[in-house]
DNA sequence: CAGCGTACTGCACGATCGGTCAGGATCGGC
DNA sequence: GCCGATCCTGACCGATCGTGCAGTACGCTG
């Protein structure tokens, strides 16, 4: 798919233009012209470092994906609440780190059905709300996590949007522990610190 | 701004064709002419009823942004519980009746900022949370509403992408009304059938 | 110095985009 | 029968899209 992509040592602050464009106008709203211009390339040098559009987003998107798969694995076996709320904090920590990739996911997703990259998201999505069913109907504890996990993702690229961009980053990820932790697990889950 | 916009009387597929796609692959992954297709028009005849592609917008979005208008006036004063379990209930209603246009305003708004129709909607959510919020910081209330809202606005339309559209959608009704009555109220609230 | 791989570019291509325009078809009122 | 309005269309326009390709500048290795 993306047989002529090189290293991608030089090649961060493309990712990232690409990542910001494609979050913010999505796939098919962003051009390679703009990605190219904003991080100081020309056109034809984007697709020398990844054959296609296409693989231009499987690479933006690769680290989210990837790490999303580590995640995931991680979750067999949380029976102590301790260990949920742990998860809970690196699983928003994750959104953080990946709020772009996450918005990508969420809000274009589906007009990229097709892709493989965005299949295997949706995969792991579903395999994690798969997993973390406590209680209840599974339909019901699939649609809670759903309304959860893709509101938390919606709001961590909105904020300016609502205007409550003023809010420290701190306090909104403390603040989505604890939301994540009312829908997902059905119980307030506050932060040590 | 759609000067030439004739009356809706006949071209309702047309607006639910546009609507359809553009919440499907967004705004500027929509074409006229698979619009237009799919309604069984030509391009040309699209830009016959609406002057522009924006216009076409505008249009589609229109009821939606006119109903959260309305429904937005009407929270002024809910103070008992069972007017606001009521105005809940109106609420998810509404979201069911215009899933593509929500859906089409929380995920592809940030590309579309600028358009009229959208910084319209934007203001009236925004609207909607500062009248909303019933307890705590305003800051948080306003993430809690957004986590709720953008969330039930998603699962709306990506029930499908997590195979859970074998769900009546009565029971997804009743879910989003519960769950976003523990959002935005604080606790919840049941349905009475 | 020659040779080669790497990073990058300009140019050109076919396709498709939103939008304009002149005109055809069908109608009701005079 | 004619007129104007309404609905719809194909042909066309300039711009931009993703992509292919030939070529250039640079740095390393022999």
């Amino acid at each position: 798919m993306q047989d002529r992509t090189r290293d991608l040592g030089g090649s961060a602050p493309l990712l990232e233009s690409a990542l910001r464009h494609f979050a913010n106008v999505g796939f098919d709203g962003a051009s390679l012209q703009r990605i190219a211009t904003d991080a100081g390339l020309s056109k034809s040098s984007v697709l020398y470092h990844f054959s296609s559009k296409e693989a231009l987003l499987d690479a933006a998107l690769r680290p989210a994906v990837d790490d999303l798969a580590v995640l995931v694995e991680e979750i067999v076996a949380l029976s102590d609440d301790p260990s949920r709320r742990a998860f809970l904090v690196r699983f928003v920590d994750y959104l953080y780190e990946h709020r772009l990739a996450i918005a990508v996911i969420f809000n274009h997703g589906r007009a990229l059905a097709g892709h493989a990259v965005i299949d295997e998201a949706d995969a792991l999505v579903r395999d994690l709300a798969a997993r973390l069913k406590p209680a209840g109907s599974a339909d019901r504890q699939m649609l809670r996590f759903g309304v959860a996990l893709s509101g938390a993702a919606f709001m961590l690229v909105a904020a300016d949007r609502w205007s409550i961009d003023h809010v420290p980053d701190e306090e909104v990820r403390a603040e989505l522990v604890d939301v994540l932790g009312e829908f997902v697990l059905g119980h307030p889950v506050s932060l040590p610190a």
